[in-house]
RNA sequence: GCCCCGGUGGUGUAGCCCGGUCAAGCAUGUUACCCUCUCGAGGUAGCGACGCGAGUUCGAAUCUCGCCCGGGGCACCA
């Protein structure tokens, strides 16, 4: 049979397949499998070790969303078990981030408040001789988990592993002394397998538990633990956590099975979220800190201008996958514009601003509109014969043509450089012509920073990743409060940061 | 080295499980035009991609195999 055979015989049994389908992109993010709407239960487990970053922004949003879509519970679950590397700043990081994302958290807790359950479940693998106490020292367990072979700790009774579980708990072991394995697969022929640990040593105060504890679990044990007390139904995070050995310990511990998505991590070209690659940005102060407007951080974001919605959305429209990527900023910066566009405020902004005299200008009065659509209200301005325009744009016009004061009258340049000049030219708009903005010699200073790049091809940190631009703005700008976003029309969105100050969004 | 996982225009994705509706959709970018007293927003049109090679099939982005390339894991980090 031919295939237009085919098609004629399929479209007369199932005439419905035969129109053409109206193809689209992804609406939403996909479904979740084995999701039952209210019997679902999310988490979102930053580690309080550095400041909340866009990568955790969007794992964070999507756990978010099908919590929202699917009705279910969403924790919010500080993951500390290492108190060499947490701090209490970065638990409020979490906090002030996630508030400023407006994602709601039905529980908070802190892995470090549980340790007791932690090692209920650590003396249950023990008896149940799924685990065991090594003394040997980290060379030699890396050697022998190289080669595939078990040491002589793997052996070891019950009684003389329950016995040291004891003296591990009454802190009677050096740190180093010992570590607490699971027993998995040293043949296995992924590594990760090979009796990891699940306990060590560490003689470190910490933030929330001081010296109360110095045996901590390692992240797979906390966190089976965890999601099982948690009663997480879905985990969605980024792979490179490992999953098998973690599904072993939920085996060996009899806990529910969860449905687990990994996604690749959440790159931006030349913002790597890498704590290695941005700490020493902070450290040798080539950033101002954390919350640099050029950082990735959701503080640096918030700095910059950019909404939480933006990156909601931003969010849903890129989705997740398993391929690596590095999204361009023009996407979250293009979403971020289309939301601030209808609330902004139009306000004249004269970059690098050069004097200009108008002959024959006749005193004027305007009165002009925030927005051009929406009703944001309006301000006046009183002008004569002299302005400040943007010396880009008088450099461009050449001389003898006329251009357009916007919202205000024509003028005819009559001469360039040095000093610039024009003469009043008529109040008719004439079509097509070019506008340029201005202000009067009553103005304020303003400064604007514009973020770049953190980083160039090959993590090379970019000298000219912040530059600033100093201009005149109309006095209206003052009643421009910290964290307002208006618009200088041909230049940008911008944020005002402190007094006279302004970021540039995009 | 071993173990996973990926590779669709410049960028991000949809489609892949279940082969034909895909001469490949959407967004971003870019070009032109329209609208607008902004280089913003909005509208219209154009540009631009299935990693490579074999195989199966009437038919492959989709299935199979091989290759190449990229990422992650192999911690007393999470």
């Amino acid at each position: 049979m031919s295939q237009s055979e085919q098609e004629r015989l399929l479209s007369e049994k199932y005439p419905e397949s035969a129109a053409p389908q109206e193809r689209e992109g992804r609406v939403g993010l996909p479904a979740l499998p084995n999701a039952l709407k209210g019997k679902t239960a999310f988490r979102l487990p930053p580690e309080p070790s550095g400041f909340m970053t866009v990568g955790h922004a969007m794992a964070f949003t999507i756990n978010y969303l099908y919590k929202v879509e699917y009705d279910g519970k969403l924790w919010l679950r500080f993951e500390d078990t290492n108190p060499r590397k947490v701090a209490p700043e970065y638990y409020e990081s979490f906090r002030r981030g996630i508030g400023w994302l407006s994602i709601i958290c039905d529980f908070e807790k802190n892995v470090s408040d549980d340790m007791d359950l932690i090692y209920e479940h650590g003396r249950k693998l023990l008896e149940m001789g799924n685990a065991y106490a090594c003394s040997c020292d980290e060379a030699k367990v890396k050697r022998l988990r190289f080669e595939g072979t078990a040491c002589e700790h793997r052996e070891n009774s019950v009684e003389v592993n329950l016995r040291i579980w004891g003296e591990l708990l009454s802190k009677k072991h050096e740190q180093g002394s010992y570590v607490i394995r699971f027993k998995g697969d040293m043949k296995s022929p992924n590594y990760s397998l090979r009796d990891t640990n699940l306990f060590r040593i560490i003689n470190y105060p910490h933030p929330l538990t001081g010296e109360k504890y110095n045996l901590w679990p390692t992240y797979d044990l906390a966190n089976a633990v965890e999601d099982e007390v948690c009663g997480i139904t879905h985990v969605l995070r980024s792979s490179e956590f490992r999953n098998e050995l973690q599904q072993l310990i939920r085996d060996a511990l009899k806990f529910r099975r969860l449905e687990v998505i990994q996604f690749s991590r959440f790159n931006f070209r030349g913002t790597p979220v890498a704590k290695r690659l941005l700490r020493p940005l902070v450290e040798k102060k080539l950033v101002t800190g954390w919350d640099d407007p050029r950082m990735p951080t959701v503080d640096g974001l918030r700095r910059r201008g950019i909404l939480p919605e933006a990156i909601r959305e931003f969010t849903l429209q890129v989705g997740y996958t398993k391929t690596e990527h590095e999204y361009d900023w023009s996407i979250l910066l293009s979403i971020n514009r289309k939301l601030l566009d209808p609330v902004s405020k139009r306000i004249f902004f004269v970059p690098d601003p050069v004097d200009l005299m108008v002959e024959g200008a006749p005193k004027r009065t305007v009165n002009l509109a925030f927005h051009p659509q929406k009703n944001l209200g309006s301000r006046s301005i009183s002008t004569e014969g002299r302005f400040y325009l943007p010396a880009a744009d008088l450099k461009a016009i050449k001389n003898g043509s006329v251009f357009r004061l916007m919202d205000l009258y024509n003028v005819e340049l009559t001469s360039v450089d040095p000093n610039p000049s024009a003469r009043y030219a008529g109040d008719e708009l004439i079509q097509g012509s070019k506008k340029v903005q201005w202000v009067t010699h009553s103005n304020k200073e303003v400064h604007v920073l514009v973020p770049g790049p953190l980083f160039l091809e090959g993590d090379v940190f970019n000298e000219q990743s912040l530059s600033e631009v100093r201009g005149y703005s109309e006095v209206a700008v003052a009643d421009t409060k910290i964290g307002d976003i208006v618009q200088f029309p041909r230049f940008g969105f911008c944020r005002l940061d402190e007094s006279g100050k302004f970021i540039l969004s995009g």
